[in-house]
RNA sequence: GGGCUGGUAGCUCAAUGGUAGAGCAGCAUCCUUUUAAGUUGUUGGUUCCGGGUUCGAAUCCCGGCCAGCCCA
């Protein structure tokens, strides 16, 4: 063996560990070419365990190593799974000196296979007794801190990874929404629902107010929208045939980035034919309470779920209350005859509540400001606001009783908009004229192959959207919509 | 887009104009049932980047980059 130059690396962690694993090499094992198998994860591992019969059940388990506590002749570590921790004991007299010694060369991060057999320790946690072990991945970068773990925003979002190693209520957060997706799928999938996947890439950018993502396509030689809702594609499968049908998809809306918002975020659509929005306050319901029960799983066996902001209990199992938007806007401005006020008179109403208002806007933008800022955030509780203004929402049904409402609801819980639903409206006139009061000049984003569509025959359908991310927001307590997102959208890198 | 706050060792954080420190991690040492294991010793810095002020700048000023919060 040639000397090495005389340099210190001893304070530099990754080229300690590439040193490491030099040697390895040179010794005739690279750690990335092997492999182990994983028969257990380790939460299923330690329920093998029997109490009282110590070293009798064999497990093999992998993962990586995020905790050595070394006494000389024996340690403790910890590997971590995708279940979590599980305890490993390796013992000199156990594995022989060239293993254990081999053994002690491992580092923080490490990633390996160990098979041995369950115990139970002093202190009561069970543990593998290793018999053999087998190093998979070599990790040439030091982990963060083992007690603070990794906090620093910019690293959790930017090095993902690196928060699911070491913050366990990260990982457990963002494993609770991904099993609030399957839920979702389950739950519907039960009741005849279709899931479908529809374009992306749209030639107009319809089924919601928002400014859309462009982009270009090389061969066709056009430009295209990123969609920014998937409800007029959906309720062409109405038109189609497929009576109960949903997509879980991801939406694209230009706008700003902040606490609520990212660029892209995923959006439950689904859409029942022969039914109306009151048949999706019971969809809703009963996926928000089986959520609840079988997912979230509050551990009194109530449905009751804290929420952060307010500090208040949110009550999944008592009476929905279902309450009209005018009837909450005259409640909010104490004025009884609000809705036949001049705009003028509503400025001056808006203004006294504190807040301010741009002249320009229509009287229902107005109105809605008094709604968006001192109602929606006081609605903790699970809130059906029900016969919106139609100029709110042009895809829907005028309500039979009162021609300048709509037959919608929007659920409101937690001060958030968790899911607006409809009645969707099937007339394919009056469908044209809302559209084309809706566009003004600009004529051009009016999707008339939609228009067409509905001239065929759309059935009478309810309809509903849920944003996933903001309902995972509300079910996990998290602060901001990218504590529920994987890999939230920044500004390229520093 | 505007305002505020922040960026210091691999990580978590100190240092408010005067020799850049601590804990964890690392390195070395003792320890064969530990639980943030413990013991003894010890290495490690482009203080985000670029200018400026000053005898002297992590610290003050200007510009930029990135992030967080609030607002639009």
């Amino acid at each position: 063996m040639s000397d090495l130059p005389p340099v210190d690396i001893s304070h530099d962690q990754h080229a300690m560990r590439r040193s490491k694993l030099a040697e390895m090499r040179a010794g005739g094992f690279d750690p990335f070419r092997a492999s182990v198998e994983q028969k257990h994860f380790s939460g299923d591992a330690m329920k093998l365990h029997v109490d009282g019969q110590d070293n009798v059940v064999s497990v093999a388990v992998a993962g990586r190593l995020v905790t050595i506590r070394d006494m000389g002749k024996s340690q403790f570590v910890k590997i971590l799974d995708q279940q979590g921790q599980i305890q490993l004991y390796v013992k000199r007299d156990v594995i022989g000196d060239e293993a254990y010694a081999a053994f002690k060369k491992l580092d923080l991060g490490d990633i390996l296979g160990a098979t041995g057999t369950l115990f139970k320790t002093k202190t009561g946690e069970i543990t593998v007794r290793v018999e053999r072990c087998t190093l998979v991945a070599k990790a040439l970068r030091p982990l963060p801190e083992k007690w603070h773990g990794l906090s620093d925003a910019e690293q959790v979002y930017r090095q993902r990874y690196l928060d699911l190693i070491v913050n366990a209520e990260s990982r457990a957060r963002l494993m609770l929404r991904s099993r609030v997706v399957s839920h979702i799928r389950r739950f519907l999938e039960a009741q005849q629902f279709i899931e479908v996947e529809t374009p992306v890439l749209e030639s107009t950018a319809g089924g919601a107010a928002a400014r859309p993502f462009k982009t270009h396509h090389n061969a066709l030689g056009v430009d295209f929208f990123l969609r920014i809702a998937t409800e007029l594609r959906l309720k062409r499968l109405l038109v189609g045939g497929y009576d109960r049908v949903f997509e879980i998809g991801r939406i694209f809306r230009n706008e700003g980035v902040s606490r609520k918002h990212n660029p892209e975020f995923t959006m439950l659509e689904v859409y029942q034919a022969y039914s109306d929005h009151r048949g999706m306050m019971t969809l809703i319901k009963d996926m928000l309470t089986t959520l609840i029960r079988d997912v979230v799983k509050p551990e009194d066996g109530s449905l009751k779920i804290k929420h952060a902001a307010s500090g208040q209990e949110i009550d999944f199992g008592g009476e929905w209350r279902e309450v009209n938007y005018k009837d909450l806007i005259c409640e909010a401005t104490g004025d009884a005859e609000w809705f036949a006020r001049s705009k003028a008179e509503k400025i001056a109403g808006v203004e006294k509540l504190g807040l301010s208002v741009n002249p320009a806007w229509e009287e229902f933008e107005i109105t809605n400001e008094i709604f968006s800022k001192k109602i929606e955030p006081t609605l903790i509780q699970p809130t059906f606001v029900m016969k919106l203004p139609k100029e709110l929402c042009p895809l829907a049904k005028i309500s039979l009783d009162d021609p300048t409402t709509i037959d919608v609801f929007e659920l409101t819980i937690g001060g958030m908009e968790v899911a607006p639903a409809y009645s969707e409206q099937n007339d394919p006139d009056v469908q044209r004229a809302m559209f084309e009061a809706q566009a003004g000049e600009e004529k051009q984003n009016i999707d008339y192959d939609f228009l067409l569509a509905l001239e065929h025959g759309m059935p009478p359908a309810g309809g509903m959207g849920v944003g996933i991310d903001r309902l995972c927001i509300l079910l996990t307590g998290a602060e901001s919509i990218r504590d529920v997102i994987l890999f939230p959208q920044l500004r390229p890198g520093a």
